[in-house]
DNA sequence: CTAATCAGTACCGAATTGGTCCTGATTGAA
DNA sequence: TTCAATCAGGACCAATTCGGTACTGATTAG
C-alpha cells in the first residue's frame, strides 16, 4: 500500500479533533488525551505545522495551539505537504528539480505528472472538515494507530 | 513526499524496458544490464509480477521473462497492486476491511475513500507504453535511483 | 518570581525496505 | 543422459527511515 506517514495521519486525527472541540487554543498534553496520541509526538506535529502556518501558536502559561483557518479551509493536501513534502509518488515533480537534471528528457515525465496532478487535485479537494464526524472515542490500547485508520 | 517504494519504481523501469526492446524473452541478467537495477532485485520483483500475471515466465536454458500483455495493457495500478499492495494512502479502504473493525462508524471513511478512488483512478488511467519513450541510456553511477527517478 | 507551555535540537530503538544468498526445479542443447 | 542456463522459493541481513523521546532554552500570564 502507497500510505500516508503515520505522523501525517496522526496530525489529521489531532486537527480535524481540535476543530471538532469547543474553544480554540489547546495545549499539547489536551491533544495527546483527546486523540491517545502520545505528547511527544503531538509536539513534534505541532512543530511542523505552526511555520507551515496552519497552527498558530502562544507561549507562556496560558498558551497552547490553535488553527490557523477554519476547518473548511485546510485542505488535506496542506496537510500532507507540510509534514511529508511536495506530494508526488516519485521524484519526478515540478518543484524537486534539484534531483532531475534531466527533466526534459525523461521518457516517463509525462506519465508521473499526470498522476502526481491527479493526486494532488484529490487532496486538495477534500477539507478538515471532510474528516471530522461524529465525537469518537478512541480506543483504549494501541489509540494512535485505531485512531488515525478507524481501527475498531 | 508520499512515494512508491523504490522496488516499484524499479519494476516500472524493467518493465517499460522490456516493452522497448525487440524479442520477447528477456533474462533476469539482461535485464538488470539493460536498467542498471542488481540482478538479485530484478530477480526479487520478477518473483513477484509473474504470480500477479503480469509476466510470464519460462525455465530452463533457454529461459526468461516476458510481459503477459502489450505496454498498452498493463497500467501502472496493475503494477503498484502487484508489489506494493491495494492502492490506497490510508488502511482504510475496501478490501483492508480485517483492519478496520468500524468502518462504518469511521468519521473520516468517506474523505479518504475519495482520495483513494482518485488515486486509483490515475494510476489505471496510465499504461506502460505511456511510460516508454526515446531509448535511454542509464548512467554508470547509482544507475538504479538515476534511471528510476529520472535523474542526470 | 514561578509555573505552564511552546521552540529547537539531538538522539535512539524499532520497523521496514532494499538487496543478497542458497538450494531446488525445470528445460533445451549437446 | 548429462550439463549448463535460468526460474522459483525461501530465508537472512545491513542500511535507512521513521516514530518517539529527552533535554534545554524562551516566552508569557498570574
Amino acid at each position: 500500500m502507497i500510505k500516508l506517514s503515520k505522523l501525517t495521519d496522526y496530525a489529521i486525527v489531532v486537527m480535524s479533533e481540535m476543530a471538532r472541540q469547543t474553544g480554540t487554543v489547546h495545549t499539547v498534553t489536551q491533544m495527546a488525551e483527546r486523540t491517545g496520541v502520545p505528547a511527544p509526538t503531538v509536539a513534534k506535529l505541532m512543530k511542523s505545522l505552526t511555520p507551515a502556518g496552519l497552527m498558530t501558536s502562544h507561549r507562556g502559561a496560558a498558551g497552547g495551539y490553535a488553527l490557523a483557518r477554519p476547518a473548511e479551509a485546510i485542505t488535506i493536501a496542506d496537510i500532507v505537504v507540510a509534514l511529508d513534502g511536495p506530494i508526488a509518488l516519485t521524484a519526478c515533480v515540478e518543484g524537486a528539480g534539484e534531483e532531475c537534471g534531466v527533466e526534459n528528457l525523461c521518457p516517463m515525465r509525462g506519465g508521473w505528472e499526470k498522476i502526481n496532478r491527479a493526486i494532488r487535485s484529490a487532496l486538495e479537494q477534500v477539507t478538515l472538515a471532510d474528516m471530522m464526524g461524529p465525537v469518537w472515542t478512541p480506543p483504549a490500547r494501541e489509540p494512535a494507530k485505531a485512531l488515525a485508520s478507524g481501527n475498531a
